[in-house]
DNA sequence: TGGAAAACATGACGGTCAGCATGTAAGTTC
DNA sequence: GAACTTACATGCTGACCGTCATGTTTTCCA
């Protein structure tokens, strides 16, 4: 008999709060915002209403919390790929690459389905807001280091179009779009930008 | 004392189900669709449920007829107005603000609104997606007749880039994300695809 | 002009939800 | 090891939801 049914109260509490995020983000991606109940949530979680009660005093702050848990994956998963890449032009389309992957992820749905709820909840809002702009500030440096020999300013300027881009394809592969004109649009802004890449670096204005 | 009482049954069936179809998007655009409940629809178009339950056998029903509501909306607004444009490079920007305003509009927000919850919902889904393909049909036909000597392959490919590109901002703007960085990146994009068009133009390959 | 039919209103029903009160078990502290 | 605190479970409650059965008004038509 092992006593590993010996766990001290932290333990316990970010054992159980851990599983209530990710089950949180299941139900998201699963059955949607509208359809995402604290009961279903627990059943998923194998927890009982009274556990969420007394981690979390709302749902509203529940899906705060989830959404702060998201985006900390995210990053994290963001900033480990990015930060592997090749500078230059070949750097460039390998970058968009890696955006694409990271909001087009179940991750990602999950964020769609709070920002679109969020739209007509200002408690979420709130909650979302910060951590949205953390997100995209941090993912925005590091991608500047990877564009290295250009302007700021025109590197941050390709990061958001791709950002936004991504994010309305994103949109498209949830409503079940074409994949494959997905992926062509995809080559053709990458093609786009390293285009606008190889301009920006050799004539610089 | 007109006799403005006296309606037709068709009269009568037409303007109760458009003050329900309409305020089923006002519900969407106001509240969102997690909080669009029958109830609130029925006190907002100023009928019963009795009425909704006469001319849509279920809420799913009405949701799917307020999305062919909605895209025939969008589709004579952006039709009217893509026809009276300029042909050429010009035409180019034009076109592309006309779809950011399209897309940016409270029409897209409550097409957004049910778009994502049609991706946890099938019969939903299978309501929205003929109706929204057929708006993109029609909206791309429209767009290639403005920009006339592009290779229709490319101004198909700027047409998605840019659809997609303005759902991704309308998406930030709904989280309140910075205007002026907005009308910045699509005043970017104007500038880099009048580029593209001037050279599929001049040099076709 | 009167009856049929369509359009709409009213009220009720089963079900689910979030939130709360209250109870119990596990861990901590002394 | 006993008092105490934290972590979690159970059961209830009032509100709201979508749907339906039934009643009332308006239009139509012969």
């Amino acid at each position: 008999m092992t006593e590993s049914t010996h766990r001290t109260q932290a333990q316990r509490r970010e054992q159980t709060r851990a599983a209530l995020l990710d089950a949180t983000i299941d139900c998201l991606v699963e059955v949607g915002y509208a359809r995402t109940s604290v009961q279903e949530i627990c059943a998923r979680a194998g927890v009982s209403k009274g556990a969420v009660q007394h981690h979390f005093t709302a749902k509203a702050e529940l899906m705060a919390a989830a959404v702060e848990h998201l985006t900390t994956k995210l990053r994290r998963r963001l900033a480990e790929s990015l930060d592997e890449l090749p500078r230059g032009g070949s750097g460039v389309a390998a970058a968009i690459d890696l955006l694409w992957a990271g909001y087009s992820g179940t991750l990602s749905t999950a964020v769609t389905e709070l920002w679109v709820a969020a739209r007509t909840d200002a408690e979420l809002r709130a909650a979302i807001r910060p951590v949205d702009r953390a997100l995209g500030r941090a993912t925005l440096e590091h991608v500047t280091q990877v564009a290295g020999e250009l302007p700021p300013e025109r590197a941050e300027m390709l990061f958001w179009l791709t950002v936004h881009l991504t994010r309305g394809l994103a949109l498209d592969a949830e409503l079940g779009g074409d994949p494959t004109r997905r992926r062509r649009l995809l080559d053709e802004w990458k093609r786009i930008a390293v285009l606008l890449y190889a301009d920006a670096t050799t004539a610089p204005s």
